[in-house]
Parts: structure tokens; sequence; C-alpha cells
DNA sequence: AACAACATTAGAGTGTAGTCTAAGGTTGGT
DNA sequence: ACCAACCTTAGACTACACTCTAATGTTGTT
């Protein structure tokens, strides 16, 4: 499919998706068969990878970390002891967040009671 | 206590609290009674802030997050129904982080299973 | 009085993650 | 052939959250 349609399947903008492939995030192919002009074609993965993007940044992840967790995932770049290495790292990362989080609803249940209770 | 001092217990550098101070999210008082220098003072209360801010920062909320949750706890420029009101939504959004997170340890889980049985 | 070590401000610079514009090339329908 | 509706690039612009610089003032010790 061409930008567009992954733009409208992943609700992600044509612009955002270039900036995304320049960051080595997505990859699109150009199709010498269909040749003639130099529109990239993108298959699932890229509308995968896009969903995946959404929802790493959503939890706060880097778009570097993002595209190290995808190089993990679809790539050649590191070996399936780095993969693991990596994907166990950001799991790290994630129950470390939990915890804050966890900390954090306490925090503010601490401030309801104390606004509930006028000692604010 | 000076900027400094304050840099120093809290672990925020001074340019930060400056920024901070702009920002709304801390206040400092210049002493009339100290007088002569325009040097502000900063109470237990902007040490507090200052971890608070750390913490809440880590969990992603943005300034202006951070800066309204600090009115619902000390400020005046909110009612007490707008407090809990914004408490609430707060709570709300980091229930909604949770799951995020969840979801997202599950994905990399999952990630991880394909890496061991060479699925990628 | 001189010096280091603090303090202040305005404003410039940085990194991240987009977001947009301009100038152009391509495709498909009439 | 023409037009709308696509596509491309380089590069400018934005918002956020710092981070730093320069110029200047204050305090405390020798």
């Amino acid at each position: 499919m061409l930008i567009n349609e992954l733009s409208k399947k992943s609700g992600v903008s044509a612009h955002t998706i270039r900036f995304y492939e320049k960051s080595g995030l997505i990859e699109g192919k150009r199709d010498a068969s269909v040749k003639s002009n130099n529109y990239f074609h993108y298959d699932e993965t890229a509308l995968e990878k896009l969903e995946f993007i959404q929802d790493a940044k959503s939890v706060g992840f880097t778009i570097k970390e993002i595209a190290d967790m995808i190089d993990a995932w679809y790539g050649k770049k590191f070996s399936k002891k780095e993969k693991l290495q990596l994907l166990d790292a950001k799991l790290l990362a994630l129950e470390q967040k939990l915890k804050e989080i966890k900390a954090m609803k306490k925090l503010i249940g601490e401030f309801k009671d104390d606004v509930l209770n006028n000692r604010c």
C-alpha cells in the first residue's frame, strides 16, 4: 500500500510516517517492478510496527528505544543473545514504571484525603 | 534555605529550580527582613514539591499537569470540588497507564518467545 | 579592599518528536 | 491535454523541558 493508505489504517499522519522512516523505525520498498515512479510501498509489517510504535510511545519509550525493540524483533542488527538482553531490559524498565505508577496513585490518594478533610 | 542548598537536597539543578519557579511549580520568598539582597528563600514545602515533581515526571506527567496537581494540593486556585475532580482525573490517567504498561509487558514477552523459538 | 563563592536576570542554545511548507514529479479519469 | 489527487525531497518551524551563558550584584573571610 502507499503512504496515504498506511496513514489511514494506522492513524499516523503521512508526515510522521516519513519521519519514522527517516528515523529507521519502519521501512517502505520502492518497487522496481511497478517502476517509473519512486513511491514507497508498505506492507502489513509496517502497519504492525506503527501500531507498536504508538503503544510503546504511550508507555514512555523514546523513538530510539522503540527502534531498538523493533530491531530486536524484526531486525538482523542484533544477535539472539543481544535481542533477549534488550527485551529483558525493557521488561525490567516496565516493571519499574509499574511500581512508580502505583506509588503515585497512592500519593494522589493521600492528596485526595487531605483535600476531603480540609487539611490543605 | 537558598537555591544552592535546595538544589543539593533535592538533586535538581539550580537552573532547573529557576525554570520550575518561572513555570509556577515552586515558589521562593524574598525575605524583606534579611533585606538588601533579592535572594530567594525556600522552605521544606519547596523541597517536597521538587520531590513530587521528579516522581510525577517519571510517570509521564507534563509540567503543566504537575503544576495543576500542586495547585490542587497547596494552592488556592481551585475550589474543593475542582481539586477532587482534577485528582480523580489523574488517578484515572494512571489507571490507564497501568493497563498500557501491562499490555506492553505481555507484548514484549511474546517478542521474547518469538526470539527464543527463532520465529523472527 | 580584595577575593571566592554565592545570588540574580534575560535570553540563547539543545535534544526530542514531530509538523508543516514549498517546489516539484506521477497517476488516473475525463 | 488537462486536472485533481496523489507522491517525493529538503529544510524550516513548533512545543516541551530543560541547560547554559553573560552580565551583574551580594556575602563572608582574610
